[in-house]
DNA sequence: TTAAACTTTCAATAATTAGTGAAAGTTTAT
DNA sequence: ATAAACTTTCACTAATTATTGAAAGTTTAA
């Protein structure tokens, strides 16, 4: 395989993974491109290479700065922006976490706990069902939660040396 | 709160949250609905509690089969048939990791594996940036595939567990 | 100031994904 | 056989989400 395909693949893999996980396609692509570009690259370059508009580009760009997965560079004498994307897998991984379990986890905690406090008989079969598997389910979402805080504290050998001692 | 209301709440929040999770809509709701009855609930009376189409409730059911989330039940002496969910939240999470390794970490594993063998000299930048972005990326990816391997041969308390060792 | 270089916005449109419901298919009892 | 009870399919429509591109906005330099 030749270098020029791979690079098309990565991304197009990248992609499509991220729509399967609910992070729009473009936003994976331009993620994926700029990890493979050892220079920050512009605007204008990442419209060209990716085949979509300027205001796509802009907006999609803007959000990977809010997913703190990327960011600006400016070069003397120049007016183009330039973005550059965290090269560190781990750092990326924790980010990704990071902003999924403040927009998503944390909501659904809090109507698990909100919904927790219903009081009723746990003799009537409606009222225990609901309420087993509505703290069950909370259970699991802290301790997800507990383990995403201490992975986002983690170094990476750290954590995985954890995860492995696991396999013995 | 009443426990119609908090049963409302929690099946909207499980769609919500299913939504940003690349899973469909009527199939959280679906799966949150079973959860948290009681009794094994038939076609009609789900397209009645959640509002949907005959169509919708039975593809989205044999689509919950598939995942092994939910499992026909047959009543003697009668011809319709009854879904029923597994309750226990860790066999949910298990069920559900397995299925999306299966559908979408296994092929991103095999491009990544494909795309690594590529050759190049790693004198050049563009060469040697790409190839450390994939196979950091794809030493990544094997390290949650083994996870995810231990997570579903594990017992959930040996699991968390383990995990919780990790604060001390 | 003004005009060139560049960035941002957003209404309109396209693309994708989900949902409907009537018709076709299947099973069972008589 | 046949008809009632039930399930499945699928062409169509609706809803949602992503993308475009032109216009408006901003910054900089002369």
């Amino acid at each position: 395989m030749e270098l020029n395909e791979a690079k098309q693949k990565f991304i197009e893999a990248w992609g499509k993974l991220g729509s399967e996980w609910g992070i729009n396609r473009t936003m994976a692509q331009i993620h994926a491109l700029l990890l493979i570009s050892p220079d920050a690259l512009t605007t204008e370059e990442i419209m060209e290479t990716l085949s979509i508009s300027r205001g796509n580009a802009n907006m999609t760009l803007r959000d990977l700065i809010g997913w703190g997965l990327i960011e600006k560079q400016h070069r003397a004498g120049e007016r183009k922006e330039y973005f550059y994307a965290d090269k560190d897998t781990w750092n990326i991984a924790r980010q990704v976490a990071k902003e999924r379990r403040k927009r998503e986890l944390d909501p659904v905690l809090k109507v698990l706990d909100e919904i927790s406090k219903v009081e009723g008989d746990l003799k009537d079969p409606e009222f225990a069902t609901f309420y087993k598997s509505v703290t069950d389910i909370n259970k699991l979402a802290k301790n997800v939660d507990k383990t995403l805080d201490t992975m986002l504290k983690a170094e990476e050998s750290w954590f995985w040396g954890s995860i492995f001692k696991m396999f013995k």
